[in-house]
Parts: structure tokens; C-alpha cells; sequence
DNA sequence: TATTGTTATACTCTATAACTATA
DNA sequence: TATAGTTATAGAGTATAACAATA
């Protein structure tokens, strides 16, 4: 019908669904988790997991519930990531000085030096949403702009 | 133990784990869904029934598929999502003339006015993330950056 | 053969309630 | 009483496979 190749199939008005703030963040969000999730493959390694072993290794013997609050993860359901890295032996649990009831976390060797591996392929991975993004200041405007949202 | 009330507890080194793009991308993107969930709260709407809504009202007609993909809703989860709507009177299937297996997509009457309601507590709500960002500019410069990790 | 809509299914993430052992 | 960790469970969201009807 039309003239001009590939062009038979009009196409969709989306703006005023898809010009929205909450509509392009949740896309985003998705494009660079499923980045993510693809760089971070060979460590096995997911989003969540990467958060809690970055932050066992800066803040070492913390309780559960610290990290998993800091995290926005429910404690409940912090136990299933931390049993996983556990199982892995990355982490490890000690009873609490102060208080028994409580498990201080704290990374393993292998644990640390998995982190530092981790860690590079993160700094990788944040080099590439900065080229994407345009350059550092651009990368700092985002995060600025993500901050204010929250 | 500390002279300052309230730093009996010391701060948790977070800067190496949350400075990160994709962590304040996902913080920032729930935390704009749960204020998107509370404001459409009363019209019992999810952010991707909304989109399915805005987009069936700017391109009538549409089959399921087309719809959906546009949305990066897999096609059988879409099934739920538009029995959904259909079910409430807000939306309806008829057959394709040209392609006997498709369903063209269409706002009911109902379903129009409904949407109506719905653009006005997004665009209330627009509103309200432009506020927090700054202004308009700031949030073209968002959605901007937000596109480019697309 | 390929595609549309559908069902069934499974896996992840998230949320709540309830239990235990401590505090 | 309240809190830390845990278990069980239920609800979303998302992914794949397979089927019937149609192209």
C-alpha cells in the first residue's frame, strides 16, 4: 500500500504513554540490570549479592539486619542471598559480641578476594554507563537528578 | 559512649556501594512506583495497566501483540493484564478484519472516560516529579539521560 | 511453516505473619 | 515487651514451552 518500503505498518503513537518519568525510569532500570546481570555472569553474581558483599566488605561485622535495612531488603528475605553467598563460602556469620541473638557478618578470604574481582568488573561496568551517559559530569547529573526522586 | 546524642551507633560506609548507577537507578525507580501505586490508589490502576490504557486510547485498534511489545510485556503475560482491564468494562477485544487470528484492542466507553481520570492523576503526578527534580528542564535533562542507557 | 492468542508452569522478587532465642 | 534471625507462605512480575486457530 504505501511507497516506501517497511512503512506499510504505521506506527504507534506512544508519547504521552511513554514521555513519562516513572515510564522511562522502570525501562532504564531494566536496560542496565539486564547489562548487568550479562557482565557479572561469569561470577555468578546478581545485583543484590554484588550490594550486600560490597557493603559486608566495607563495613565489616555489621548485623543482618543492618545491611539488609541499607540494602531495602526485608530481613526475611535477606536470609536466602546471605545463606547463598554463605553456601559459597564468601561470607560468614559469627555470633555477636554484644548481643546474641545477633550474626555479624563478615567476608571470607575467598570472600575478599572474590569482592576485589567483583568489584573490577563493577568498575568496568560503571565506565561503560558513563561513556554511554556522555562523560562523569553527566553520570553525576544523573545520580543528582535519581536522588531527588527518591 | 559518643558525646552526640544519636551517633552512639557510627555511620555505615555505604559511598562505594550505592554511588554507583544502576543501585540509585533501581532505588529511584521503586521509589517512584510506590508514590505512582499510593496516587492511583483509589482507580485501583498498576503503572502497567495505565500504559496498556494510554496506549489502547492513542492507537485504538491494535492487535494484543503490537500493544504489548511496545510495552516489553511478553505476549502471555499480557493475556492477564488485558483480561484484567476487560473484565472491569474498560477495554475490549473484536476480531481483526484483516488477520482472523488477532485481537484489535479498544477503550469502551466506559474505559475512555475512565482513562480521562487516569491522565489527570498522571499528569498530577508528573507534576509532582518535575517538582522534586527542579523544574521542566531538569526533567527533559532525566529523561534524556535515562535514553541514552536505553 | 510461521504467527496470534492462550494456558500452564516455573523462577525471582517482594511482603507478612509467626516462631525461637535472646534482650 | 521488644528485637534478631528464621521459616513458611502468598503475591506480583517475568520467562519459556506448547497448543489451537489461522496465516
Amino acid at each position: 500500500m504505501s511507497a516506501v518500503p517497511g512503512t506499510d505498518e504505521a506506527m504507534l503513537e506512544t508519547g504521552s504513554t511513554t514521555d513519562i518519568v516513572g515510564y522511562r525510569l522502570r525501562r532504564a532500570q531494566l536496560s542496565v540490570f539486564q547489562r548487568f546481570l550479562a557482565a557479572f555472569e561469569a561470577l555468578d553474581l546478581r545485583p543484590a549479592e554484588y550490594s550486600a558483599l560490597a557493603l559486608i566488605g566495607d563495613n565489616p561485622g555489621r548485623k543482618q539486619t543492618e545491611i539488609a535495612e541499607i540494602l531495602g531488603i526485608k530481613r526475611a528475605n535477606f536470609v536466602a542471598l546471605i545463606n547463598g553467598l554463605e553456601g559459597r563460602g564468601l561470607t560468614e556469620r559469627r555470633a555477636a559480641r554484644e548481643d546474641r541473638r545477633a550474626n555479624a557478618l563478615y567476608l571470607t578470604t575467598d570472600g575478599a578476594r572474590f569482592l576485589e574481582k567483583a568489584r573490577a568488573v563493577q568498575d568496568d561496568f560503571e565506565a561503560d554507563c558513563i561513556t554511554r551517559l556522555g562523560g562523569p559530569k553527566a553520570r553525576d547529573t544523573l545520580l543528582d537528578l535519581l536522588g531527588r526522586l527518591c
